[in-house]
RNA sequence: GUCCCCAUCGUCUAGCCAGGUCCAGGACACCGGCCUUUCACGCCGGCGACACGAGUUCGAAUCUCGUUGGGGACGCCA
């Protein structure tokens, strides 16, 4: 196979969302796999939408992800005049023509066949103009688009070898004169991305089956042009749960990359997971690390199908596809705790909650604790929000852990400052120390360990379930401990009041 | 309306090209059980699909045709 060259091209319209990011993943792979290129354009020829804010969404996005590319960003803009200068090669050539029909004739034709459930498509008009009337009607100043000139001698198809779908055909006849440069002068997307891939060198060209419908046109392009064809590769779309085709502007945050960074995803389980929504290496596998992945990847086992992005909304564990959740999860409790650790700093870092100690002096506590209470999280958020007792005073009581195992027990009142007493008596808070004392308290007491136990751990942590509370006790340390396990009072006080 | 693409559990999918080993396998979700001081994890089990109709064949999820359904495109957007 010659040098692969691939390409990500967005236009910068808003922020990056998971069918770009999966576009960018796929291309990312294929380059990566066979030690090609990816190079990053910036598509940015609507300057009436186009933005710098979208533009550093993006590339944040990608890096985020872990896409990197090897050229660019590259900007459209930047290669306007070679575009100009390929469309005026295509009119000399005899390729493509002006047309000066004007926009609101079209639209009315266009209004009319719609209206009578008619095909649509340029009529022809000027490309039946002869040499003298085009220069009459430039001489007079009228404003005129370029359009390319459809070669139907004959008939004919213009088919290519899909690297998903297969073999792809379409007659020439259902291919209309398509415009290529507005009437400004502006050349249009359909030319400026074949000229930029030709000039990219690109060679294959992954992107979503909503192209489809480009492609034929760009390759009659690309023929007129003396350039070679590259291969290409139409990836299924993410519909959503209607079906629908999904967008930014119907969609909003949930299909925005950032969302997921906010919400605390890491990085390669969003990967992961978007690589699972269209392409499966063919085996029961799903779980893939960057290199094993990379190992794996062919173009040829992408879906033909589109597949559905199966969101929830308002739902606290839920809040998104679940697979994604649970891939997430599964990353969460595998990952080595460093890289855990380095993503829960970050977080950490941004609320307040991190003690430069832990990176030093209380490093192995911080890694222990967070080994501890990963295996119930479904995010990096979670750490500082289901598992905020571990790490600061100010953590919040869930109603129901009061409700069931505090104040079901009023004795607790006098039992938890009790048991706060024998903890400091203990020569050694420890794993076994700390059970020993808790059930034979219990026995004491006459009561089951689980109302200690339970009564402790809504106390100390807030929650009405969690890890193994003699290590919780442990981890958190006989002085938190005691001190939380004093202020029951309050918590009768502020539950019952 | 025209053109193009697609069609297996609720969702993501394996199997299809080279028909039998598939009364269709896995994952997520859901339900039940085990484990357990709680909740998870883990393990075990359950629910659940070849869109329909013809044809080819001894035999079809797999091949062919049709129907239906879904999606996309049809811009002086990208």
């Amino acid at each position: 196979m010659p040098e692969v060259r691939v390409r990500f091209p967005p236009s910068p319209t808003g922020y990056l969302h998971i069918g770009g990011a999966r576009t960018a993943l796929y291309n990312w792979l294929f380059a990566k796999k066979h030690n090609g290129k990816l190079i990053l354009r910036i598509e940015d020829t609507d300057t009436e939408r186009s933005t710098q804010e979208s533009i550093d969404g993006i590339i944040e996005g990608l890096e985020w992800l872990g896409i990197t590319w090897d050229e660019g960003p590259y900007f459209q803009t930047e290669f306007s005049e070679e575009h100009v200068a390929r469309a005026r090669q295509l009119v000399a050539d005899g390729h493509a023509y002006k047309c000066f029909c004007s926009k609101e004739e079209l639209d009315r034709k266009r209004d009319v066949a719609q209206e009578a459930k008619q095909e649509y498509g340029y009529d022809g008009t000027c490309r039946r103009l002869s040499a003298a009337e085009v220069a009459e009607k430039e001489a007079g100043g009228q404003p005129f688009v370029v359009r390319f000139k459809v070669e139907r001698e004959g008939g004919g198809e213009v088919s290519f070898d899909d690297k998903v779908l297969g073999r792809v055909s379409r007659s020439v006849n259902d291919i209309e004169d398509f415009v290529i440069v507005r009437s400004n002068g502006k050349p249009l997307y359909l030319l400026c991305n074949v000229v930029d891939d030709i000039r990219d060198r690109i060679s294959h060209v992954i992107r979503g089956q909503d192209h489809l419908g480009n492609t034929s046109k760009q390759i009659l392009i690309y023929r007129a042009l003396g350039a070679q064809v590259p291969e290409f590769a139409h990836m299924p779309l993410t519909l959503d749960l209607n079906k629908a085709k999904i967008s930014k502007r119907s969609h909003g945050e949930i299909v925005a990359v950032q969302f997921y960074k906010q919400r605390g995803f890491i990085p390669w389980a969003l990967a992961n997971f978007l690589l699972l929504l269209g392409w499966s290496g063919g085996d029961d596998r799903e779980i893939y690390s960057r290199e094993e992945l990379i190992d794996a990847f062919v173009l040829e086992r992408i879906n033909k199908s589109n597949s559905i992005f199966n969101y929830r909304k308002d739902d606290p564990k839920f809040f998104t596809d679940p697979k994604a959740i649970s891939i997430n999860e599964h990353y969460l409790r595998t990952m080595p705790i460093e890289e855990i650790a380095a993503l829960v700093e970050a977080d950490f870092k941004t609320q307040g909650l991190w003690d430069d100690a832990y990176g030093t002096t209380r490093r192995a506590w911080f890694l222990e604790t967070l080994l501890l209470i990963r295996e119930r999280f479904h995010t990096i958020k979670d750490f500082a929000e289901m598992g905020r007792a571990y790490f600061a005073d100010d953590y919040a009581f869930e109603e129901a852990a009061v409700r069931k195992n505090v104040l079901k027990y009023p004795e607790l009142k006098e039992w938890m400052p009790a048991l706060a007493d024998r903890f400091d008596a203990l020569p050694d808070f420890n794993l076994e120390a700390v059970e020993g004392l808790l059930r034979t308290m219990a026995e004491e007491l006459g009561v089951k360990p689980g109302v200690l136990i339970n009564g402790a751990r809504a106390v100390v942590t807030g929650r009405l379930a969690g890890p193994s509370m003699f290590e919780v006790l442990v981890t958190i340390g006989r002085a938190r401990v005691t001190a939380r396990l004093r202020q029951v009072g309050e918590l009768f006080a502020r539950f019952e009041g």
